[in-house]
DNA sequence: CGGAATCTTGAAAGTGTTCAAATCAAGTGG
DNA sequence: CCACTTGATTTGAACACTTTCAAGATTCCG
């Protein structure tokens, strides 16, 4: 558990120093957040963040339609909640939901802003990780230049064995077509 | 010109000191940017910022097609360039045009980063335009639940002015249609 | 073994695209 | 000031792609 998050931390700032790790310890919880439900809603302020040890969320958003559009998903080694929020009280904009029993290491927002204020190598690692996030928004953004086939083939890419772990019609939402659509498109590319 | 800047970070961090206000002077250069001219382009590493006085601009990206398509406009008032390569030397995702002359105030990447170690005030602004600019681009991405005729309509009522000073055929690459779909779309939205 | 959820397939309808031509607007040079 | 050029927008018709709705096939799970 742990040791995948301080190995998650190293990866993104090398040399973090070992005993600055292990003060984080007594911030962070294990928990199960069960498959389906709702880790964060539509307009909640987010009081809590989770790294992700194993399991897979989706963030969605309801349009004009009422029809749900999923913005992005995230997987094992992924942070999950709304740094935003957390640190803004700013309430949320998505709603993020579990598709699997995932299995996580939680902080509260109190902590979180304690931490970001009395540790510098929790700082510098959470700007990182939110100039990350920050760059991933901006590429969200820019895959609409593309044609949901693309679209498709460059999010396979990038989650090689998403489709094992999505249903289809949720993929079919990322991508922004209708599952009937997204089930064509599959069969045209295959042969 | 400086005046508008100091009411654009006031507007923002209502407290900003007074002083600290004009230690910024010296950073700042006022340039013209001709309409037509790339201030920023795909690949290149920003290495300045420009605060909007008076203008228009738009970023842009290509797709696999070749095909431009822009991600976002900025006008008046607005900061250009990319934060996230000036302050970690990441080549720019996007190009940046000036759609009309445009008239600026222009800080160096290297006076931009001085500032940010060496001005508290300065610092706190800019992670308040940081957040901001985060925020867009994850409601920009979630446009794209919208159909192109709400998108527009959106657009519309965030940039009210927007068809007098952007030609229609970049609205359409940015709302992710034809030009001519964009022309049916309004005429069909008008009666 | 059911029953529910998910995925596939078909046909019709709808929407946006393409390409070509016409119209409109703005600026240039005689 | 007008004719001309160039760029931008509009319009039309054929076409391509995606959606919708309905039905059938498949998979998953209690």
């Amino acid at each position: 558990m742990y040791k995948q998050l301080f190995e998650h931390i190293k990866k993104t700032c090398p040399n973090y120093p070992e005993e600055d790790l292990n003060l984080l310890l007594p911030y962070f919880e294990s928990k199960i957040i069960t498959k389906k439900s709702l880790f964060l809603k539509v307009g909640d302020v987010c009081n809590t963040a989770a790294f992700a040890v194993k399991g897979c969320f989706r963030y969605f958003t309801t349009n004009s339609e009422g029809e749900e559009f999923i913005t992005r998903f995230a997987f094992n080694d992924y942070w999950v909640g709304e740094i935003q929020g957390m640190i803004h009280g700013t309430p949320s904009m998505v709603s993020i939901e579990a598709l699997e029993d995932c299995s996580v290491l939680t902080i509260s927002a109190t902590d979180y802003n304690y931490l970001l204020q009395n540790s510098r190598p929790f700082a510098d690692f959470i700007e990182k990780k939110f100039a990350k996030a920050f760059q991933s928004a901006e590429i969200r953004s820019s895959e609409f230049a593309e044609s949901a086939e693309n679209r498709y083939q460059i999010l396979l890419s990038k989650f090689p064995d998403i489709t094992q772990r999505v249903p289809q019609y949720y993929i079919a939402s990322y991508l922004g077509i209708t599952p009937e659509s997204l089930s064509r498109l599959r069969k045209k590319s295959i042969s």
